[in-house]
DNA sequence: TCTCCAATGTTGTCGGCGCTTACATTGCAT
DNA sequence: ATGCAATGTAAGCGCCGACAACATTGGAGA
C-alpha cells in the first residue's frame, strides 16, 4: 500500500494521528472533519470511508488515549517502591498524563463516549485493559483487602484525582483560592487521600 | 412591557429560561439559538440582541446553575446537626443537584467558561457566593483548624465529591463495576472519604 | 496476462448552524 | 408631539457534517 496520488496509503492511522494533535492541543470541539481532510490532502468526503461519522473518529481517538494511559499504569506497576507507593506512583503519573494531554483527557473522561450503549467497539478493548492495569496494581498493593474495600477504595481514589484534574482544568484553583498552599500542597493533599493516606 | 406582537417583552430572561430546559434535558451542546428563537417565536438574529454569542447565553445559563447551588449550600448550613454534620450534608445536596440537573452540572463544571480570562461577569457573582457559602458551613464546622487545614480540605472534599460525579455521569459506574458495592455503597464511601471520615 | 470487483477517493449537493448587516417597529424621554 | 435608543426582522455569508453519484486503483481469480 503506497501513496499513489489518488489513494492515500493509510488515511485511517493518519485521520486518528491528525485528530489526535488537534484534540490535545485545542479540545474536541475544535476538530473539523473538513479541515482535517485538507491538512492531509485528501477531499472532504474521504474521512467518510474510514469512520462514519466524527464521533467514530472521536472513539479512536480516545482509544489511543486509554492505550496510553493503560502503558502507564503498566509501567508504574512496574516500578521500584511497595505496593502503596506504586499505587500512589500510578496516581502521579496518570495526573502528568491529564496535564500534559488534556485535550485528550477530556475526550477520555468527560465526552459522551462512553456512556452509549453500548460502549463503541473500538473503545471497549483499550477502556478495559486500562481499568485491568490499574485493578491488578491496586489488589496486589493491598493483598488481604476484601473485595469490596478493594472497590470502594478504587471508586474514591479514581474520582478524586479526576475531580481535581476536572477542577483544575476548569480554571477552578487559582492560586488566591488555594492560598497558603501552594500548587505542589494541593497534589500531595490529593494524593494522600486518593491512596487513603490522609492526614486529619 | 408587554408583549406587543413585535416586541416579546422580556426576550432575555425567556431566552435564558428556554435554554436552562435544554441544557438540563439534552446538554449544552445540543444548544441552537435558531431552534430557541423559533420555540419562543422570535426572529433568528433576536437572541443577539441580548447574547452576543451563543457563550455568553450558556454563561447566563450557568450562572442560573450557580445561584441555584448557592442556595442549596445555605440550606445545608442551616439545617440541623453539628457542623460536621452539616457539610456532609451540603456535599449530598450538591451530589442530589447535579444528578436531577446533570446538563447544567456539567455546563457548569465541565465547560471553558470558567477558564476564561477574565472569567466572564455575569458568572463571578454566583460562583463566588457558592463558594463563600460552603466555605462558611466549612470553616464553622472546624472553628479550630488552620486555614491551611480548611483549605486542604476544601480542595479534596471538592475534588472527591465532583470526580465521582463526572465518572458516574460518563457512564463509568455500572453495576458490574463496583460489585458487590451498591451504589448507595459508592455514596457513602464518597461521602467518608470528601468529609475525611474514611474508614480504612 | 486480462478482467472485473471491492476498496478507496472525488465532486456536487443539502440542510443546519453561528453570526453580521441593513432595515423596521416601538416605547419613552424630552 | 417628536426623535432617539432599544428591540425585533429579513437576508445572506461562510462553515460544518453528511449523503449520493461517480472516478480511480490494486489485486484476486480466470
Amino acid at each position: 500500500m503506497v501513496k499513489d496520488g489518488y489513494h492515500h496509503g493509510d488515511l485511517a492511522n493518519a485521520l486518528i494521528e491528525a485528530a489526535l494533535a488537534v484534540v490535545e492541543s485545542d479540545g474536541a470541539d475544535a476538530l473539523s472533519l473538513r479541515d482535517l481532510a485538507a491538512s492531509l490532502g485528501v477531499s472532504r468526503a474521504a474521512p467518510y470511508r474510514h469512520f462514519v461519522d466524527r464521533d467514530a473518529l472521536l472513539a479512536a481517538v480516545a482509544a489511543r488515549g486509554f492505550d496510553a494511559l493503560s502503558e502507564i499504569y503498566l509501567a508504574a506497576d512496574a516500578g521500584p517502591g511497595d505496593g502503596p507507593a506504586r499505587v500512589r506512583e500510578a496516581m502521579r503519573h496518570y495526573m502528568a498524563f491529564a496535564w500534559s494531554r488534556s485535550g485528550l483527557h477530556r475526550l477520555m473522561f468527560e465526552s459522551e463516549l462512553l456512556r452509549r450503549d453500548p460502549i463503541p467497539p473500538v473503545l471497549a478493548g483499550p477502556y478495559q485493559r486500562t481499568y485491568e492495569a490499574l485493578w491488578r496494581t491496586l489488589s496486589r498493593a493491598y493483598p488481604d483487602a476484601e473485595e469490596a474495600w478493594l472497590k470502594r477504595r478504587r471508586v474514591t481514589m479514581l474520582s478524586t484525582v479526576v475531580g481535581f484534574l476536572v477542577l483544575d482544568e476548569a480554571g477552578r484553583f487559582t492560586p488566591e483560592w488555594a492560598r497558603p498552599l501552594s500548587r505542589e500542597d494541593l497534589v500531595e493533599a490529593i494524593l494522600d487521600v486518593a491512596t487513603g493516606t490522609a492526614r486529619p
